[in-house]
RNA sequence: GGAGAAAUACCCAAGCCUGGUUGAAGGGGGCGGUCUUGAAAACCGUUAGGUCGGCGACGGCGCGGGGGUUCGAAUCCCUCUUUCUCCGCCA
């Protein structure tokens, strides 16, 4: 949510950044319902002050065994101006906030305008591997290995979903247990979520009400719209809420969580060639980062979730590059985005496995998460997420990088550890 | 799933039946002070946080959330949420 205070006071700059992503902006509307919200709103705050002192003038002269009606009378008038003027302000209140509610996030001066194909590769890690042998894309190894049962996948559950099977199932809980030591070990700390979240959970991590066709909603015949929960589409939505309509103090800043979860996505008409296999699906593993801060330590935290979300790339030995997102690509709710993209070979693309984020106080806005300085002031916290990492798109990147002529995987050594020593998957 | 009870400020807690100097008693804790070399104890004082409007003076809202009745609601009515106790079922 964008400060209202801030368009009040720098209107056109703030329709210049939104213009970064949107096509059209005019805030002249938005700020003509505040003007007149804040007109009625001061006004009833006086016949609200008149009928508080009238109130207390008819118990007096109550007690004073004296006549009201005429008071009363006249109590009952302004009552019923107070009611028709409160009508329109909480119309217009209404109007104001789904107007700003639908208001994406200011982008940071530096990210680009434009869509995809403006993202920026800042670097890579490694050569792209060379092979003298022909490639097996991944879908085929993690059939052959029987690793992945992508047929009884979609017969239990349907399309795009896919069971790991033995050795497969054991890669894929290696590495998500490999990635909560790595954060613990870094201080963050471990969170094990519900799945299904309430709906202002989606609205405060700015997910709604713009993306509600994105996640699967649970609604039971008796309940209303706003009462329905959802599956979580990142384990970032119920981080982001963890402290709202809280006053944190200063000192327990910065805050860092992780947690592992599966993630449901509706993922509606996406299907490419390349997007078999296990890059996308309705369900998958996820292990995420979330940071709280003050706004002057934003910056600070966002190279800190890149940095360990790149520490586990580099460490598992792959080949990725990080991107920085333009604008059109980057989430409604972030100012800023950096994606790590692994490089899948026998496809020769590059594919997201962690997406990194700064919403400022976006997200905080929403859903009133707000912390005291040393000196008793109040702000809004910042929030920022990093995924660290997705293993579903991992685990097609190891499999292919890491093939041998064989048909064989060398597993990567930091996962040995958590896969009872075994080197080679075969 | 069934039956009861409850939600008041930083914490505990009175008020609700019987609506109006409760625009929220009292206690704890916090803060300030007296006393003390310092501290403790005792005593005195003070303490609604938040939010909206206003340059400000100040004013509005607030007793779990949302509605309603009323000139006026912590108090009466409806509704939702959460917590606790008992019963049932259950990994």
């Amino acid at each position: 949510m964008i400060d209202i205070n801030r368009i009040r006071n720098n209107k056109e700059e703030v329709e210049k950044a939104l213009l970064k992503r949107m096509d059209n902006v005019n805030l002249d509307e938005l700020l003509e319902w505040d003007k007149e919200k804040r007109q009625i709103g001061t006004l009833m705050d006086g016949y609200r002050a008149e009928r508080r002192k009238a109130s207390d003038k008819i118990a007096e002269l109550k007690r004073a065994g004296e006549n009201t009606d005429d008071i009363v009378k006249e109590m009952k008038e302004l009552g019923t101006k107070i009611d028709e003027g409160m009508i329109k302000y909480t119309e217009l209140d209404k109007r104001i906030f789904d107007y700003l509610a639908l208001l994406p996030n200011i982008l940071d001066d530096d990210v680009k305008s434009g869509g995809k194909e403006n993202n920026e590769v800042l670097r890579t890690n490694l050569e792209q591997p060379k092979f003298d042998f022909n490639l097996k894309p991944h879908y085929e190894i993690l059939k052959d290995l029987k690793m992945v049962d992508y047929d009884r996948g979609v017969k239990i559950a349907g399309e795009k979903n896919w069971i790991y099977t033995g050795i497969g199932a054991r890669l894929e809980w290696a590495l998500i247990n490999y990635f909560i030591d790595t954060h613990i070990k870094n201080g963050f700390q471990f969170m094990m979520l519900p799945y299904m979240l309430k709906y202002e959970c989606g609205f405060g991590a700015g997910q709604f009400p713009k993306f509600n066709d994105e996640v699967y909603m649970i609604k039971n015949e008796d309940e209303d719209e706003k009462n329905v929960k959802f599956l979580l589409p990142t384990a970032e939505t119920g981080l982001v809420n963890l402290h709202s309509n809280e006053i944190m103090n200063i000192d327990e800043l910065p805050k860092k969580y992780f947690a592992y979860t599966q993630c449901f996505r509706v993922e509606a008409g996406s299907s490419r060639e390349e997007e078999r296999g296990t890059i996308r699906g309705h369900q998958f593993n996820k292990v995420e980062m979330v940071e709280y801060v003050t706004e002057d330590k934003t910056e600070q935290a966002f190279d800190e979730l890149l940095n360990i979300a790149e520490g586990l790339m580099k460490s598992l030995g792959l080949h990725y590059q990080v991107s920085k997102l333009a604008a059109g690509d980057c989430a409604q709710g972030m100012c800023r985005t950096y994606d790590i993209e692994v490089w899948i070979p026998s496809m020769k693309i590059y594919k997201e496995v962690s997406s990194v984020s700064n919403s400022r106080d976006y997200q905080a806005r929403r859903n009133n998460t707000k912390y005291r300085d040393a000196d008793g002031n109040l702000h809004y916290a910042c929030t920022l997420n990093g995924s660290g990492l997705a293993t579903s798109r991992l685990v097609p990147a190891i499999v292919e990088q890491y093939q041998n002529e064989d048909g064989s995987i060398t597993i990567p050594e930091v996962l040995r550890p958590y896969m009872g020593g075994l080197e080679v998957i075969k």
